[in-house]
DNA sequence: CGCAGAATTGATACATCTCAAGCTGGGTGG
DNA sequence: CCACCCAGCTTGAGATGTATCAATTCTGCG
């Protein structure tokens, strides 16, 4: 509990390593400067959690580094991840009380928070930010609807395949690549992780990839280290169509 | 149901079915009279195609009455609907050029029209549309992953009785009623339909219905129209909790 | 070293899919 | 007016993919 840090010393908006992705991504110069007066960092442990479910949020704010997962739970247990939060990410509902979701770091994280009500007051006066929110929200219902697909209608492999090939994409976006031929990246989630991702168990999550990795479509250093001989031949495993399905 | 024919002329704002929920549902009357200017009827008959998934999309709008559905299709045929267009709800994205998704009338439908163009400029003059959006893309956005939670996690019988919770619920909520104790509703989909809304096979969805009814949890008139004697045992099979789920 | 959490692997159970046959009800043409 | 037709639906029997239960085996770390 005490591992939460509340980080006082301030970054400037100008170096953020998100600047140019993030809900403040179309703002102007003046408007980062009142941004910056009303932000505030905080930093989580690896699967420390950020808030419960139904807790009241007084903050809304953006994944700075670390990744943080949303997910639901059944009364008898039974769980679902439905949002995978990366850097530049959104957390929090302006205008609502609670959280909907349990929200959690699966690596250490650090976070650029507003309090709720002066980011509302600030969103009204600036339609940059109602703006970039609006469509960042439309970004992630189209990535929603993309994983409904998957879990409605794919098969296990095709569901861990589809799982690779997301990390891989937001990987090389990271570092401003196009996805293709070899790539080389960390899984940044445990296999209960990604079972609660796909809805399916951690034991079949290990034969899959172990599977894939039989076959050739993946090859991997540790647990975690993951190569990919050729990023064609997984999107054939995911099922995806070779675009992959990005629309302007 | 002679009556879709009715709507082929204009229609006043003020009168719309839809008036208090839909995109407009802030504007003021000044702003309405202008969205008067640029908007339009169109209809389709229930089976038409209203959208194919990569069409260039011109315009955006919301539905009146009918329903339509939204739905993706892998490349060997199966698909998985991603969204159930009831009225109020808005079909398209400003800012894209195609659609991501099939668009398809299952009755007949109404919609009311903007060519996307127009429609974006009033968006940038007026935050009422513009915010109203964001509010309504992040309710679809919880409903997206609510629905992740049925299609990762629930059982066929579960999934069953989710959906008949959820037509429950959104007939009750047009008779402006507590969804409680004895309901009475239509379903508007096919058992095909249903099966892509959840996941499943036709033939599972039948399977599910014929338990439910023979367990008395529903009771049927015909292959369409549902009796629930008893709300609260309909969201028990649903696994959901008693209150719904619904936050402010 | 040895422990604990994470991951793999195996054997079996079971839910859902698949393939196949038959039913139902509303519309149509002879 | 009836017989037929056909899409939508139901039901059955068997196949199959994933879950479940249960051992091990890794891996990092105190």
């Amino acid at each position: 509990m005490l591992n939460e840090k509340t980080v006082s010393h301030s970054v400037e908006c100008g170096d953020c390593p998100i600047r140019h992705r993030a809900v403040c991504a179309r703002c102007e110069t003046d408007e980062l400067e009142r941004l910056e007066e009303i932000k505030y960092y905080r930093s989580f442990e690896a699967g420390q959690t950020v808030i419960w479910s139904g807790d009241r949020m007084d903050f809304v704010g953006s994944v700075v580094s670390g990744i943080a997962t949303l997910t639901q739970t059944m009364e008898d247990g039974r769980t679902q991840m439905v949002g995978l939060l990366l850097p530049s990410d959104f957390v929090g509902r302006p205008g609502r009380e609670g959280s909907a979701y349990d929200v959690v770091a699966t690596t250490d994280l650090v976070m650029c928070c507003f309090r709720k009500k002066p980011f509302e007051t600030m969103m009204e006066r600036t339609p940059h930010i109602a703006h970039r929110l609006l469509e960042m929200t439309l970004d992630e219902l189209d990535a929603a609807r993309e994983w409904m697909l998957v879990l409605g209608r794919k098969t296990a492999r095709e569901k861990i395949a589809s799982l690779l090939t997301i990390i891989a994409r937001r990987d090389a976006s990271l570092n401003l690549q196009t996805p293709k031929g070899v790539m080389v990246f960390d899984l940044p989630l445990t296999r209960e992780a990604m079972a609660d991702y796909l809805g399916l168990t951690l034991e079949t999550v290990s034969r899959q990839i172990s599977a894939l990795k039989r076959d050739g479509v993946i090859a991997l250093q540790g647990k975690r280290h993951v190569t990919v001989p050729d990023f064609a031949r997984l999107l054939e495993e995911a099922g995806d169509d070779s675009d992959g399905g990005m629309l302007a």
